[in-house]
RNA sequence: GCGCCCGUAGCUCAGCUGGAUAGAGCGAUUGCCUCCGGAGCAAUAGGUCGGGAGUUCGAAUCUCUCCGGGCGCACCA
């Protein structure tokens, strides 16, 4: 409704402006007013118009005001301080739009989006960072996918790196495991109810530090790690079957948590693949054929294959289509020792090399494909992985239009590197649609890296936060602090809900954890580093998941109470004049409510485009706090004018309505009681 | 050396394409359960928006510069 409303009014204006000035100014501010006594639009345009017209900002505000004269849904227009025009809707005509129009407003275009996220190394537990990428992820495909767009959800597994060589490493030469001897060790944990990524979470924390713990052995354990490594790479070894036993049965794991926060994934393409079906080759001939990458003769880089970088272009940008090339710089004497190594000068691939050949994948620019074979099942769908060759019925993945990567920030270098390849080889269509996710890195507060245990330095206490890191074993699992939010919120239920029978205790427990999870991992927008904290994350007050939850909750008893539905109050507060009811400082907490219940599907246009999933995170709140706030002062049921209570009856429902809405795309559900 | 991010209330963070008295949560102090669930509501205190300069009718927001903090710039993945 807002968001309509806005698009009418900025024609209207457009059209006066034409006529009055002859001016069609490229983008035309429309704000929202700080208070809402001031109307529901603010157009400071007179004050752009004032320095081309040469004349006061406020006669030109007057004069656009008269010239706007009146247009439907709108009360009015007035001038307000130096030159704004407050634009006012007709509280009562909105209203009644509002209650009546459940449907999406959405102009966004309905690409077939691609989204990669979690992509944890499968050695070891996933930790609170990786937590933060798969509900970044994941909220942005649902955010997708409620603006209509086909959305393919995918887990990039690094099956074949040096994080599982390390593990393998660990198991034959820390432990002195044979592959069976890893089977029997698999099968004993198993048996023991124990979790494997969290055994592997110490032993790889072992194996790093074993490598540079004797200054004698420190290179015979480097070459073994390398050793290892291409053994893994070529396949169709010892090394090899235990890195992919370990990997499969770690990404199981992996899968398993992030199922615990309702995550799901549609694909996990793997390295092995990209290896074994040679994507590499292919991405290759084209990079030569277009000049991507030249043969460096000289230098530092002598031997390799080599691509120039960006001019200036950074990878953080969303979406630099508006960088158009700009002319090469001048072609100096001598190597260019900035270039970035694609092809060893051992022949072997870099990192960006095989991601190239991967992201032609991702946009049908490959010629190859991924074989697909079923490796998990969800209750509503099916979760494939890469393989050699296919099962029957295989879907396909890949050939996106839009694609996101959600990846730390500290890989935007990268990224930027994945990007240029593409813009080289002519797909600049394909690279203006490619967005590196970023976000920043979840550390530890030194607070909670003592509670937790660990040594933390002089230097390191007087530090706002600390990097969690895998090799030295140091972070907070994923599901050590989705079992300890579940045990808090379980005792709070307990405590409020002894009549209710365990297992829906329970249910409400985990609900309430996952909303707390979630909202936390999503309120920080996402440049800002957060410092966890086990008292931030276990809170349930103020600005939090289980607060917009018990604002539904709330609304759901009303209905209880009240005997009727949502559904039902929003048929019957059609045809009620309600105008005398929205109007005054009274009304205004439940204008407020319905104002703020028309703009989600502006928050939603605004997340998407910005790639920022914390407004829609804080609209919630926000709408949560305005039903709290509206609750106190209004008090419903016992409402004796029967208008007046259809409309409360209805402000409830609309509020309930926006909601859940909000935080179904946030992933949260909302529990009956709590 | 080059590039990116951050610096806003005691703490943690919002502040959208420049706009009306700079907001929220936590913490502190103080009120509010004969009334739809207090995981709540209301009020008070608390800010040279890191410093400086510039652009502008107008700057927390844009530009430059300096200071402080973080992260990238491998023939590692």
């Amino acid at each position: 409704m807002y968001l309509r409303e806005q698009k009418k009014l900025e024609e209207r204006l457009r059209a006066v402006l034409r006529n009055l000035y002859q001016i069609e100014p490229e983008n035309l501010v429309i704000e929202q007013p700080p208070e809402i006594k001031f109307g529901e639009y603010a157009l400071p345009v007179a004050f752009e118009l004032a320095r081309k017209l040469r004349r006061a900002p406020r006669k030109i505000a007057e004069e656009l005001v008269s010239a706007l004269g009146s247009v439907e849904g709108f009360a009015g227009f007035e001038v307000a301080g130096a030159g704004y025009i407050n634009a006012r809707l007709d509280r009562g005509a909105a209203m009644q739009e509002i209650a009546a129009s459940s449907e999406l407003e959405t102009s966004s275009e309905h690409l077939h989006s691609l989204v990669e996220h979690t992509s944890i190394n499968p050695n070891k537990a996933a930790h609170v960072g990786h937590l933060r990428n798969a509900i970044l992820g994941d909220t942005f495909v649902r955010l997708l996918r409620a603006a209509g767009q086909k959305v393919d959800v995918q887990n990039y597994i690094d099956n074949t790196g040096v994080q599982v060589a390390d593990i393998v490493v660990g198991l034959m030469h820390l432990e002195g495991l044979s592959l069976s001897g890893v089977q029997a060790l698999m099968a004993r944990l198993s048996d023991a109810g124990e979790r494997i990524d969290f055994y592997c979470w110490d032993l790889y924390a072992r194996a790093s530090q074993w490598y540079e713990a004797d200054p004698s052995q420190k290179e015979a354990r480097k070459k073994i790690r390398l050793d290892t490594l291409h053994a893994i790479e070529q396949g169709g070894n010892d090394a090899a079957q235990i890195g992919e036993l370990i990997s499969t049965a770690v990404l199981r794991r992996h899968l398993e948590t992030m199922l615990r926060l309702d995550i799901e994934y549609d694909f996990l393409p793997r390295e092995s693949e990209i290896l074994r079906l040679h994507f590499w080759e292919s991405a290759f001939e084209q990079l030569k054929a277009k000049g991507v990458l030249y043969f460096e003769t000289d230098g530092k880089n002598k031997g390799c294959w080599v691509m120039k970088r960006g001019t200036g272009r950074t990878g953080n940008a969303l979406r630099d289509e508006a960088v158009d090339d700009l002319e090469e710089p001048a072609a100096s004497d001598g190597p260019d020792e900035d270039a970035k190594v694609i092809v060893r000068s051992n022949g072997t691939v870099t990192y960006v090399g095989k991601d190239i050949a991967y992201h032609l994948w991702k946009f049908g620019l490959l010629g190859r494909d991924f074989g697909y074979r079923r490796f998990f099942e969800y209750p509503d769908r099916e979760c494939w992985i890469s393989a050699e060759s296919s099962e029957d019925d295989h879907p396909h993945f890949g050939e996106a239009q839009a694609i996101y990567n959600v990846i730390d920030s500290r890989q935007a270098d990268p990224q930027a590197n994945v990007i240029e390849a593409l813009r080289g080889l002519g797909y600049s269509e394909q690279a203006a649609h490619y967005t590196h996710f970023s976000y920043e890195m979840v550390a530890l507060t030194p607070r909670c890296a003592l509670e937790l245990g660990y040594e933390v330095s002089e230097e390191d206490q007087g530090r706002p936060y600390i990097e969690v890191s895998g090799r030295k074993g140091f972070g907070v699992k994923a599901d050590d602090l989705i079992d300890k939010l579940i045990a808090a919120t379980q005792q709070e239920v307990d405590e409020r809900h002894p009549e209710r029978d365990a297992g829906k205790r329970e249910q409400i427990a985990k609900e309430i954890a996952v909303g707390a999870l979630r909202y936390f991992m999503l309120k920080y927008t996402r440049n800002s580093v957060i410092a966890f904290d086990f008292k931030d994350a276990l809170s349930f007050e103020g600005e939090t998941g289980p607060y917009i939850q018990y604002a539904v909750v709330r609304t759901r008893s009303i209905f209880r109470k009240g005997e009727t539905t949502p559904e039902q109050a929003l048929a019957d507060v059609a045809g009620v004049d309600a105008a005398p009811y929205l109007a005054g400082e009274d009304a205004d907490s439940i204008w407020q409510l319905w104002l703020r219940a028309a703009k989600t599907s502006l928050l939603l246009e605004q997340c998407i485009a910005t790639a920022e999933p914390a407004y829609l995170a804080r609209h919630a709140f926000q709408l949560a706090q305005d039903f709290s706030n509206f609750y106190r002062r209004h008090h419903i049921l016992t409402e004796g004018d029967p208008a007046k209570k259809k409309l409360l009856l209805a402000t409830a429902a609309v509020a309930q309505r926006e909601l859940i809405r909000s935080l179904s795309r946030l992933g949260i559900s909302a529990p009956e009681v709590m």
